[in-house]
DNA sequence: GAGTCAATAT
DNA sequence: GATATTGACT
C-alpha cells in the first residue's frame, strides 16, 4: 500500500546524518563563505585533508609505512585521492598508464546507500548500470562496477522476496551484511505495481565546489524532480546532502572492521598540504553526464586508494566519505 | 553498444 | 570471501 512508501519516505531523512555528523569532505571542497551560505558547519578543520596520495601502485609495492596505521587516528580524515582521470580515464596521466589497473572497489555501507538510493530514484526499472553510475556520481566508479554490484544486489533482492513470501530461503550472511546496511525500498521488493510516485527525489543534493555549480546544481535538480514527479513536491534542499556520514548504518553499525577488507586510510603520504589541484577536477565529473536531466555530479567521496599486503600486491580503492572523528 | 546472467578468475 | 572479468545471449 502507500503507506509503506510514504513510510518509507518519511524515515528517509532520518537515516541520514545530522549536519553534525557531516564530514568536513564537503568543507573542504567548498569555500568558508560557501559553507557559511548553506549553513554548513565545520567541525574541524585541523585535520589535514592532505589530498595527494599518489596511487600509482601499478606494480609499486607499498611501503610499509603506508601501511602502517596508527590505529587510532589513521584514518579518520582521508581524502581525495585519486583524479578521476588516473581512475578513470587511464588516459592523462604522466605516464603512458595504457595498462593501469583500477584499485579494487569496496563497497562501503556508505557507497551502497548511494546505490541503493540511485536505484531507488530511478525506479526499479530504469536503474541500470549506466544510469545508475551516472546518478551516484562518484569518479572513478565504472559501470562495471556498479552492473556488478547490481547483480548481486538483485539476487539479494530476490532472496528477500522469496524470504517474504513464505519459502525458507537461505540467507548469505557475508553479502546480506552490506545489503542490510540499507533499508530496501518496500516496492524494490514488489515489482507489481509502481507507486505513482516512480521514484522521487530525496536529499540527494550534490554538493558543489562552485557557488554557481551549487546553485545550478539545486535548480537542475530541482528541475529534474520536477519534471519527474509533477505530484511530488521535491524535499527541500538543505545542507544534509550526501546521506552517508555515518559509520554505523541503521540497522548494525560494524562495518569497517579492517580484518574483512585490510582497508585503512593510509597517512595519506607524506604530503600534509593541501592540494588545490584536486579542485581542478571537481568540475571533471560533470564530463562523464551525458543527460543533463539526471541530477548534478559531484565528487563528493574520498577515494582512499591502499595498496594492500601480503597478498600479491591487491590494491583497494575505498570510494566512501571518510569521517569517523 | 548496453544489459542480464552464470561461471570463473583474482 | 568479495569483487572483477568473461562469455553467451538478448
Amino acid at each position: 500500500m502507500r503507506e509503506d512508501d510514504s513510510d518509507w519516505f518519511a524515515r528517509w531523512e532520518e537515516e541520514l546524518p545530522s549536519p553534525e555528523e557531516l564530514m568536513p569532505l564537503s568543507q573542504s571542497l567548498i569555500s568558508p563563505d560557501l559553507a557559511l551560505a548553506f549553513d554548513i558547519r565545520s567541525p574541524v578543520h585541523g585535520n589535514g585533508n592532505s589530498g595527494q596520495p599518489h596511487h600509482h601502485h601499478q606494480s609499486t609495492p607499498p611501503t610499509p609505512s603506508q601501511l602502517q596505521l596508527p590505529s587510532s587516528q589513521a584514518n579518520s580524515s582521508a581524502e581525495f585521492a585519486a583524479d578521476s582521470a588516473d581512475l578513470g580515464s587511464g588516459a592523462a596521466g604522466d605516464e603512458p598508464a595504457r595498462t593501469l589497473k583500477r584499485p579494487r572497489l569496496v563497497w562501503t555501507p556508505q557507497l551502497h546507500k548511494r546505490f541503493v538510493d540511485a536505484v531507488a530514484h530511478l525506479g526499479i526499472k530504469n536503474a541500470v548500470p549506466k544510469t545508475i553510475m551516472q546518478l551516484m556520481s562518484v569518479d572513478g566508479l565504472t559501470r562495471e562496477n556498479v552492473a556488478s554490484h547490481l547483480q548481486k544486489y538483485r539476487l539479494y533482492l530476490k532472496r528477500m522476496q522469496g524470504l517474504s513470501s513464505g519459502g525458507g530461503a537461505g540467507s548469505d550472511p557475508a553479502t546480506d551484511r552490506l545489503f542490510a546496511s540499507s533499508p530496501v525500498p518496500a516496492h524494490f521488493l514488489h515489482p507489481n505495481r509502481v507507486p505513482s510516485s516512480d521514484h522521487f527525489m530525496p536529499s540527494f543534493v550534490p554538493i558543489a565546489t562552485l557557488q554557481q555549480q551549487q546553485q545550478m546544481a539545486a535548480a537542475a535538480a530541482a528541475a529534474a524532480a520536477a519534471a519527474a514527479n509533477p505530484h511530488l513536491q521535491p524535499p527541500q534542499f538543505h545542507h544534509r546532502q550526501i546521506a552517508a556520514a555515518h559509520f554505523g548504518s541503521p540497522t548494525n553499525g560494524q562495518f569497517n572492521s579492517p580484518t574483512s577488507n585490510g582497508q585503512f586510510n593510509s597517512p595519506t603520504t607524506t604530503n600534509g598540504k593541501f592540494d588545490p589541484s584536486f579542485l581542478a577536477r571537481q568540475t571533471q565529473p560533470l564530463h562523464r553526464m551525458s543527460t543533463p536531466s539526471l541530477h548534478s555530479p559531484v565528487g563528493n567521496y574520498s577515494e582512499d586508494l591502499e595498496s594492500a599486503n601480503a597478498n600479491g600486491g591487491r590494491t583497494v580503492l575505498t570510494l566512501f566519505p571518510t569521517r569517523d572523528d
